[in-house]
DNA sequence: ACCATTGATGTAATCGATTACAGAGCCTGT
DNA sequence: ACAGGCTCTGTAATCGATTACATCAATGGT
């Protein structure tokens, strides 16, 4: 029922070029050119045509402008629905600055599932987007249909869904995993509880084989490491915590797949009465504030948010611009960042 | 330079609606029927568009579409920058759910001011979005223009801008206010200090008349309460505690304009020695869920924030589709909801 | 004094859909 | 058998901007 167009008329009527053209006293092309291709005109003229556009408030059409055969400037990123808001909201950060600086619009839009994602896949093909940006590995896909058949040049950030030809910003998982291992064997914990991500979930497979393998390295086999299956929550932080108080010999370090599963893991550990970290130590996934205000402070990797996020966005607009990327990508296409370990208070030395 | 027409000839081109008529045989306004009114076609004629359709995986364009007076699914929501994450993530959950539910699709777009809100406001001048949806108390405006200039339908949500004919939905502020003074007092507290949000913030104006409000009905004067101006963040949180913390005589009872500040501020003064609730009782405000993952828990305010997000989204679908709202709009366009005490561990009985 | 060239501006085609209106079949009632 | 009324489909105008091409005036060269 209720177009823009509507509810213009409803108002002030939107001033269309041709209103312009007709204040100024010259044809529309003249409107148009002072607007895109101001060099082109002559000074008095242009400033004619300024005065009547800022006298009448307008604003180009860029529907108009798109169908016709300019480049829009929306690039939409794909977030993964209701985990870790405080996570993302950094990355989203590092890519709305950069893109602001390059003249582009962030979007954002969340996977719901089914028919709430085929409308994404719609709003892709739909020509109203320049780009686009994933922040989550599973990318909206429905009866058969992906997102990424649109066409658009795409860019993957923190998650990498596979795709060939899609590039990818990444952190270093397995690395980081190792990190968190190589943390707690080094305080000389020798036995392991580790609080995955969702089974399948591409961070937490990456980050698992980075676990196994720093294991592996210090000498221990896969007795030493007791693992229960979360869900990057609070949930499966609490699910996990008592799945470890379940157990009869408890291993005396515990690695979580990200900070809000670790304060909820240490939370439900320390109301059952254990000590952190006199009885056991925790190491968190993320780095986000939060984990610096919880009681124990918690030791955790963090990520380069904002750059993983800015880093993303950089490479789509050389994309989008085609401008040569300033950064070599490697073969792959994958570029892969580090994170930092943060030793606070929820680990220690064992004994 | 990259068009997403340019896009669409390096990869497969995309079909048009012209193509799926000449491969089903008959006209362009028969296709677009097939899609919008099927209703009005032959079974059999309808099913031959079908499969055209689905054989050349035909999208509609709808920059076309919306540029011949279509209506647009899009709806913009306006978000601050940087503050309070986990608060508007389930505020924007009850947006996506409801708008989907409607047919409309959230695109979400941060505050970051001057250019950047320039491109904002441009975005909705230009035809792409059908409504407008603001969490935010400050609407981008830029030099003289507002984001309401262009005339979309818009509903404010959690906070008011004040702007006289823009219906809105929000928390009962005042009297949420009024609930974390009367709670502290009814434990006995009878000095309060009080971290507030940032000075002018329209929550921040109207709780602080309820914090007043609720002080004069106990009978206490404004020497019982002790201000610091806050921001809603961390770093509001340990500033006030540190101000609480230089106190000669401290107030037992501590309100937080949120609760991340009031996580911030319980660390800090924990780490300076003070026990909590022992010492002094602190109510934070939002319900978050990290509130009850923090130590000690922390007694707060719940926000309804997927029902705001939801009863925003419904009211704003209302004005788009020319339905008549469900909810009767109040005179002065202002829907309240109520906030529900969640009384933990970080308050409790003085003495 | 006149033609060629340059620069500024206008005219009209174009993008891809929607939809008012027109026209073509096909029934039906008299 | 034919007018009138359906139903279904096609033709072409339209949305608002961009831009290739046409036009026109002014300038400079000879």
């Amino acid at each position: 029922m209720s177009s823009y167009r509507q509810v213009m008329i409803e108002g002030r009527k939107a001033p269309r070029i041709g209103d312009v053209a007709a204040a100024a006293g010259v044809s529309v092309a003249t409107v148009s050119r002072a607007l895109s291709a101001p060099e082109k005109l002559r000074p008095e003229t242009r400033e004619k045509v300024m005065e009547a556009v800022a006298a009448l408030g307008y604003t180009p059409n860029s529907v108009a402008r798109q169908l016709r055969g300019g480049h829009s400037s929306l690039v939409l990123v794909i977030v993964p629905r209701r985990t870790n808001p405080p996570f993302f909201a950094a990355v989203l950060h590092g890519i709305d600055v950069t893109l602001a600086e390059a003249g582009y619009v962030l979007i954002t839009a969340y996977m719901e599932g089914q028919d709430h994602d085929l409308r994404l896949i719609e709003l892709a093909a739909s020509g109203h987007v320049a780009g686009l940006l994933t922040i989550s590995g599973n990318l909206p896909n429905v009866a058969g249909r992906s997102i990424l058949d649109a066409g658009l040049p795409a860019v993957a950030i923190c998650a990498d869904p596979q795709v060939p030809g899609l590039p990818a910003v990444l952190l270093d998982d397995e690395r980081a995993a190792e990190m968190q291992v190589e943390h707690l064997i080094g305080l000389g914990h020798r036995r392991l509880f580790y609080v995955s991500g969702p089974p399948g979930n591409y961070n937490e497979v990456t980050r698992h084989r980075g676990v196994e393998a720093a294991m592996k390295r210090a000498g221990l086999g896969p007795e030493a490491l007791i693992e229960h299956p979360g869900n990057y929550a609070f949930s499966g932080g609490i699910a996990g915590a008592n799945a470890y108080l379940a157990l009869a010999d408890r291993p005396s370090g515990v690695i979580c797949g990200n900070d809000e599963t670790a304060i909820a893991f240490v939370k439900t550990v320390r109301a059952a009465g254990l000590r952190i970290p006199d009885d056991l130590s925790v190491i968190g996934f993320d780095g986000i504030e939060l984990a610096d205000f919880c009681e124990p402070t918690l030791t955790t990797i963090a990520q380069p948010r904002f750059e993983l996020g800015a880093k993303g966005a950089r490479l789509l607009i050389d994309l989008l611009d085609g401008t040569e990327p300033a950064e070599v990508m490697p073969a792959g296409g994958r570029i892969l960042m580090q994170g930092t370990l943060l030793a606070r208070d929820s680990t220690r030395k064992v004994g």
